[in-house]
RNA sequence: GGUGAUGUAGUUCAGCUGGUUAGAAUGCCGGCCUGUCACGCCGGAGGUCGCGGGUUCGAAUCCCGUCGUCACCGCCA
């Protein structure tokens, strides 16, 4: 037997007993006559004491032992004379008696402790080692737990997991498809799915009612901190709902998994906002509303003063950063850097100071009299003490860089806490938008998603106008789920296709086989899918979702530490009649 | 495709306006040590300064190129 317990379990009511322990050596102190090893498993840290006087054989061999050898000992539980608080098993040690070295480790390239010292590419490489630290490991432990409480809520609610398949037909909506040559079919390929969203749809029409799996996805796109090319999906569908049923019962989930993982309650239902709000109000489609600062428009109050950039300007807005009108030249100027920065591209930032003594003082002072700052200052709920920042441009662009300054302003206020969670549902995406460089338009969810009864006449007059039946699931600033409910008539699909500009050919070529589907008695239905990868991350308080992801890829979607991909040999094309273009120069 | 940051002992980093033998901490190896828990003390080994080219009497340092890594923009229905 190699353990009779794990390393983490053996408190002060079991001293005396004689256990057998198995583990990894996580350090050894060796004191001379006494020999202090520390010893890991996933479970926790026994100390282990050899002792020259009791057995000087034995006590020689673990003077030996290196870091992350691989050890069993036999011994007796002894209650510490020096106990270490610090430790959940601090109050004991174990008196070695045996000791058998199952394997050793070569010296590790990092330490493997709470705060590594190894670098990003160096852990990565060794992502086997790093998976032993306890925050990547409890990571992993909570990533389990929130999948299995899940499925829990999920099954109570009577829904069934099904497995679709992983091997399906390319489309070229949306993201690019990772593709997989047929070796039986000559020069045709399979698509990874980027979801499941077709077969879920079949499974409603196959009268499954109620449907989730926990799925990998696949997207052939760059990566970011928080952009896999495969993450997980907690993948829903439910038929007979209209967006209300599906938003409760989703709400739910949520709900399920902060009180059961993180033990968090919400005394109030999920706030709901229009995506037409949170662009007006955060000038972002998933605002983080763990603080106000909202956008106040100043358009119509500000212009005919001969200043330009106001007076040519399609928009003006501002946000209100409470209590600093103090900031300095130099943080002024550090805030225009922030905003003049390429990927957010905005072109100035004028403040207006609120001082204190109720005096006004601002960078267009040449343009407004202390009246018409006092004026613009009510406008925006200013109260002494407080700073205006505001930008002006074109619509899009600035509601995007003054979002991107809020956010700014938030971290610098400490106003984004990462103890604090503020779910949050956005509803009414437009159901379309407008490609400048294809000259068409493109579903802004995916091409299933139905339009708003009351807007379908708008897609023959001024598609872009069209409401979608669509939600995101945001928390804390990050979109962590997103559905719609379901085209499920024919007729209607059709006319998706038609203003997606797809001819009647391509569309059955595509997507014939849903189409079909829908002849049979579709029934009405909806769903959902949240990214489990940053839902762990949120709970996990981590940036990025690669520390909750056990074999992530790196930026360039390498695995490093197998080295993926990699070339196939030229047996391997051949059979699947692939060549390879030469890269031009 | 683009912007920025970065690359120096096993590891994390320092190394100024170019100047003798490239440092620190930690890890590793050896010695001492009976209550440590980041044990302590003494000693030692350890470097293609990412790679290629250029400028210079002289390059880790300046310039050009290239490769790797990270963050972001584009992209991600």
């Amino acid at each position: 037997m190699y353990r009779t317990h794990t390393c983490g379990e053996l408190k002060i009511g079991d001293a005396g007993k004689s256990v057998t322990l198995s583990g990894w050596i996580q350090r050894s102190r060796d004191l001379g006559g006494l020999t202090f090893i520390d010893l890991r498993d996933r479970y926790g840290l026994t100390q282990l004491i050899f002792n020259m006087d009791t057995d000087p054989a034995l006590c020689n061999e673990a003077r030996k032992m290196g870091r992350e050898f691989v050890i069993q000992v036999d011994g007796i539980v002894r209650e510490r004379s020096n106990k270490n608080p610090k430790m959940p098993t601090g109050d004991i040690e174990i008196q070695a008696e045996h000791m058998k070295v199952l394997n050793g480790s070569i010296t590790p390239p990092f330490t493997i402790e709470e705060e590594s010292d190894g670098g990003d590419e160096l852990r990565m490489k060794f992502r086997y080692l790093d998976l032993r630290r306890p925050p990547l490991k409890n990571n992993l432990l909570l990533r389990h737990q929130m999948a299995f409480e899940s499925r829990n809520y999920l099954n109570s609610q009577h829904f069934i997991e099904v497995e679709t398949p992983v091997l399906i037909k390319s489309t070229p909506e949306g993201a690019r498809d990772f593709v997989v040559p047929s070796r039986v079919n000559s020069g045709q390929f399979y698509a990874l799915p980027q979801s499941p969203q077709t077969f879920k749809q079949l499974l409603m029409v196959a009268g499954f009612d109620r449907y989730m799996q926990i799925v990998k996805c696949f997207r052939d796109e760059d990566l970011r901190a928080d952009r896999q090319p495969e993450f997980t999906q907690i993948d829903c569908e439910m038929s007979f709902v209209h967006q209300e049923d599906v938003l409760n019962v989703f709400e739910g989930l949520i709900t399920h998994l902060f009180s059961s993982v993180k033990g968090i309650g919400f005394s109030e239902p999920f706030p709901r906002m229009t995506f037409a709000e949170a662009m007006q109000k955060y000038g972002n489609d998933k605002p983080d509303i763990r603080f106000g600062m909202e956008f106040k428009e100043l358009t119509d109050h500000v212009k005919g003063k001969n200043f330009a950039v106001f007076d040519s300007a399609e928009y003006i807005g501002c946000i209100v950063a409470e209590g600093c009108s103090e900031y300095t030249r130099k943080q002024l100027d550090e805030l225009t850097e922030f905003i003049r920065k390429p990927q957010i591209g905005g072109k100035g930032l004028i403040y207006i100071r609120c001082n204190t003594d109720g005096t006004f003082k601002s960078s267009v002072d040449k343009f407004y009299t202390p009246e018409e700052l006092q004026i613009i200052a009510a406008t925006t709920g200013a109260k002494a003490g407080d700073l205006l920042l505001l930008m002006a441009g074109e619509l899009i662009h600035t509601l995007k860089a003054l979002s991107e300054l809020r956010l700014e302003m938030g971290n610098r206020l400490g106003l984004r806490k990462k103890g604090i969670f503020k779910p949050l549902w956005v509803l009414d995406f437009p159901l379309l938008e407008w490609n400048e460089e294809n000259k068409r338009f493109y579903a802004m969810h995916h091409p299933f998603t139905s339009p708003k009864p009351e807007d379908i006449d708008l897609l023959n007059t001024d598609p872009g106008k069209v409401r979608a039946n669509a939600y995101d699931c945001v928390i804390n600033g990050v979109e962590i789920g997103g559905g719609s409910i379901r085209i499920h008539e024919e007729g209607l699909q059709k006319r998706m296709f038609q203003v997606l500009g797809f001819t009647d050919t391509e569309a059955e070529n595509q997507f014939g086989f849903l189409m079909q589907a829908f002849r049979y008695g579709a029934p009405p239905h909806g769903g959902i899918a949240f990214g489990l990868d940053r839902l762990v991350s949120l709970f996990a308080g981590e940036d990025s979702i690669r520390d909750v992801i056990a074999f992530p890829k790196n930026n360039a979607g390498r695995d490093v530490m197998a080295d993926a991909p990699s070339e196939i040999s030229t047996e391997q094309l051949k059979e699947l009649s692939i060549s390879i273009l030469k890269a031009d120069k």
